[in-house]
DNA sequence: AATAAAATTGTTATTGTATAACATATCACC
DNA sequence: GGTGATATGTTATACAATAACAATTTTATT
C-alpha cells in the first residue's frame, strides 16, 4: 500500500477487511499469521495509521475503524448503532457556528472536531 | 442531593469538586473515606448519574465529568486541551442540517450526539 | 565496506479501565 | 412475616493501553 510498513499494513487491511469497528486485540487476534504478537505492535501500527487518517479510532467504543474516506483528519463523523454495533463514518461537517462561537469566546483553539451520533441503524430502529 | 442512593451521591460529590475530568479508580480513590471499596461500586454510581445526566463521560478520555449546565442528555458538547487536559463543557448544540440530513438519508435514528472538540484551551494556546 | 548513530521492531511486564458473577442486604407490598 | 424487586458489597477476571528495555534494521558518514 503506501508505503506503510509491514506491521501497519497488515493492521489496516485487517481494518479494510473487518466489517465491525475492531479493538486492538481483535485486530491482534486477526494479524497473528503474519507475525505480530504482542499489543505494542498493535498500537504502534494503529498510532501511525490514524496519524495518517487512514484509520481512526472509535472513541466511545475504544476500537478503530479504517477510514474510505478521503479526508482531512480533522473532522470525523461517526453514527454508532447500539443495538447492531455497527458504525459508518459520515462525510465530515463544518464546525457548527454556534459552536464556533462560543469556543472562540473562551478563546480555545480547535485542531480536531469529533461527532458521534449514537442511536439505531436502519436494520435495528422499526422495533 | 436529589434522591441518589449514598453511593450515587458520594460520586457526584466528588466529581462536581473535581478540577479535571477523573477517571473511575481516581473517583474510588476519592471517595474510599466514604467507604466505597471496589469498582463496581463506582461504575454503578457512574451508570445511574449518567443516565440522569448529571454527569458525563468524556469518551476520549475515558473519564467522568459533573454537568453543571441543565439541559437534556442528549446533546453533549465538551472542548479538551491536549495540553493541560482541561475539559469544559459548552452548551447543547442542534444536530448540524447537513448531518441530520445524511443520518436520515441512511435510515439511522439518532437518540444522542457527542461532540468532542480537541485543542489548546487559552491558557496553553499563545506558545 | 566498516561503523556509529538513529530509527524501527520485538518482547516482557505492568498499569489502567471495565464488567461478570455471585453473595448479602434493604425495601416495598401483600 | 414472607416474597419479590432493587440495591449493595465482594471477588475475580477480562479487556485496553503503555513503560521499559532488548534486538534489529536503516541511514549517514567516514
Amino acid at each position: 500500500m503506501k508505503d506503510l510498513t509491514q506491521n501497519q499494513n497488515a493492521v489496516y487491511r485487517h481494518l479494510r477487511m473487518a466489517a465491525r469497528p475492531q479493538s486492538a486485540y481483535d485486530i491482534l487476534d486477526g494479524v497473528r499469521e503474519q507475525g505480530l504478537r504482542a499489543p505494542p505492535q498493535i498500537y504502534r501500527a494503529l498510532k501511525a495509521l490514524t496519524d495518517r487518517g487512514l484509520v481512526h479510532r472509535v472513541e466511545s467504543l475504544n476500537a478503530f475503524i479504517a477510514c474510505d474516506l478521503k479526508h482531512k483528519n480533522n473532522r470525523i463523523v461517526f453514527s454508532i448503532c447500539d443495538d447492531c454495533g455497527n458504525v459508518e463514518e459520515l462525510a465530515p461537517v463544518d464546525i457548527p457556528p454556534e459552536l464556533k462561537h462560543m469556543s472562540q469566546q473562551s478563546g480555545f483553539q480547535t485542531r480536531k472536531m469529533v461527532i458521534e451520533l449514537v442511536g439505531k441503524c436502519s436494520d435495528c430502529g422499526q422495533v
